[in-house]
DNA sequence: TTGAAAGCGCTAACAG
DNA sequence: CTGTTAGCGCTTTCAA
């Protein structure tokens, strides 16, 4: 390891002159910063972020829990995510809560324990105060993600209610009369503590439209895809939404499969298999996701803030209806 | 911040004796070891990693950086690989080159910074020696993945050159006799100097068998897609195999916009989508790929190791001759 | 069994 | 303009 005091010894000058040269603070000669530069160059000294930050207390680093490894939503945001940190001088850590709150609580003590400035998370239930304020009590800044829990967070969510009712109103208008939605089913957690509520933002849809509905609320990890494709003979939809890419794809591997013909399906979380498909998506608003991540990180506010994010229906000649 | 200060004021008693008790090392009395816990746990105590890690210099912290944020076999893998450093007791950073060295260097510096202990990359070039051996400096471990540019390093890759063979021999086995290989372009490498090479294993297939073929290398990123469809309309082939789900997706648009049929098709890295649209593909084994990733992490050998993980060819009725 | 002291690598305050 | 000193939070001798 190549510390500070090596490039000062090399440059004859003491440890404080050389990290005030490296980092172009203070006045400095320009033979002392030249000699200083030449001699970390040559001894390929790169600061220690640890130490410095200890020193400063100035944390660098974000933690993201990420609640569904599987979920390939989160790895579309994650690129943008990092490079914009990386922009704002950054690091990112991710952690798998794996949609259980013990994972969670292992996360959060491992980000606290790396002293994070920030902590992301997409919360796996409601039990989990403890371990928040304990990030809080050591400086940490929590936001939640996409689940609207805590009441007393930051919080970052995309509007699936009206994305739901939007791709209901949809598929009512192209004349569809028995509408199926498959919601997510949290293990630890009662479906109407949860905001945003995919089902309420299609029941608004419903409501008069003299439509037959029905709504299965299923897992998002160690699912029974009996009980989908079941419900699916016995409800008998002529158009179907689902709540992620990961029940989508259940749900029309199982209509190919019967042959099935005429059903109408969106699904949330656009990508590129969809397109190829030909199959109507909801489309996350990535720039101002990452917009409002960065302004988490970057200013302190008193009050929660409460980001709530529009998003967008993608109409495709449905692959299914051909 | 809480400190071990704090937790000790509040046991009466020193710093370094609830170090001792908060880590069950060396003999304390029961009383006090209580007595430190339950002061912790009031408080809300998590050890500062990044002064631990400062005195231990025991830095358990991974790096890996990801060249290709759009190629999703990235995330499919990391999940995994996060879960085994967890189980290790280990942090992951991650960071994006975006296939160009100049971010390359900057990840490099930014994980270097980190003291972590190992770096896990995907080369984009032949030129980053400098900051390659700058982190050997540092005491951190350096580990190739996917492309062997860099002989001196440890490397993993996936066999991409026999999958290649074994779906060349597979098209040509099921009668192809036209077969065009979308190989990668490496902007800054020369095709040669990358191993393993899926063209090579393509013409080992080829050789004797008296079949027309084609190779075209096309980039990962900021692509031309005229350049693709254009090849294939020129060749016509029978069989094409794609090195890259993305230029996967971009053929089978290309070939289904134009109503092509009898065109079979495998392309590599296997995922649900390809599953769903009863495609083949070649598949990667993640097990083998997180286990000799825990094995460079945890173990220190002297002499680079070499690791060449097999695939398999996953073959499915291929929509496109339905 | 416990505490005092030193020091990991770095930077900030203060003298010079 | 530069060096000395102290200390971030933690652990590790070593002495008590």
């Amino acid at each position: 390891m190549i510390t500070i005091k090596d490039v000062a010894e090399r440059a004859n000058v003491s440890p404080s002159t050389a990290s005030r040269a490296l980092r172009q603070i203070g006045y400095i000669s320009k033979e002392t910063h030249d000699s200083v530069f030449k001699a970390a160059s040559e001894l390929g000294y790169i600061a220690n972020s640890t130490a410095q930050q200890l020193k400063t207390r100035n944390f660098r680093t974000v933690g993201f829990i990420i609640s569904d490894s599987n979920n390939e939503y989160y790895f579309s945001i994650l690129s943008d995510i990092q490079k914009m940190l990386t922009e704002n001088g950054m690091n990112l850590i991710i952690a798998f809560s794996s949609e259980n709150p013990v994972d969670e609580e292992t996360c959060f003590r491992s980000l606290i324990a790396s002293r994070v400035s920030t902590i992301f998370f997409t919360p796996t239930n409601d039990q989990n105060g403890e371990i928040i304020s304990v990030a809080k009590k050591n400086g940490i800044k929590v936001v939640q993600l996409f689940r609207d829990i805590y009441s007393d967070l930051d919080t970052i969510i995309n509007d699936d209610e009206s994305g739901c009712r939007q791709a209901a109103e949809t598929l009512l208008s192209l004349g569809c009369k028995r509408l199926l939605l498959i919601d997510v089913e949290y293990l630890y957690l009662e479906s109407e503590r949860v905001r945003p509520d995919r089902s309420t933002g299609f029941l608004q849809a419903l409501k008069g439209s003299g439509a037959e509905y029905d709504i299965l609320r299923f897992p998002l990890v160690d699912y029974d895809v009996g009980v989908l494709t079941q419900r699916i003979d016995a409800f008998r939809p002529d158009g179907i939404i689902t709540a992620t890419n990961i029940a989508g794809l259940e749900v029309l591997t199982h209509l190919k499969d019967r042959e099935h013909a005429g059903i109408r399906f969106i699904t949330f979380d656009d990508n590129r298999w969809l397109q190829f498909c030909t199959l109507s998506a909801i489309r996350q608003n990535t720039a101002i996701l990452t917009d409002s991540i960065r302004e988490a990180v970057c200013t302190q506010s008193e009050a929660p803030r409460k980001v709530l994010i529009p998003q967008d229906l993608v109409l495709r000649r449905d692959a299914l209806l051909d």
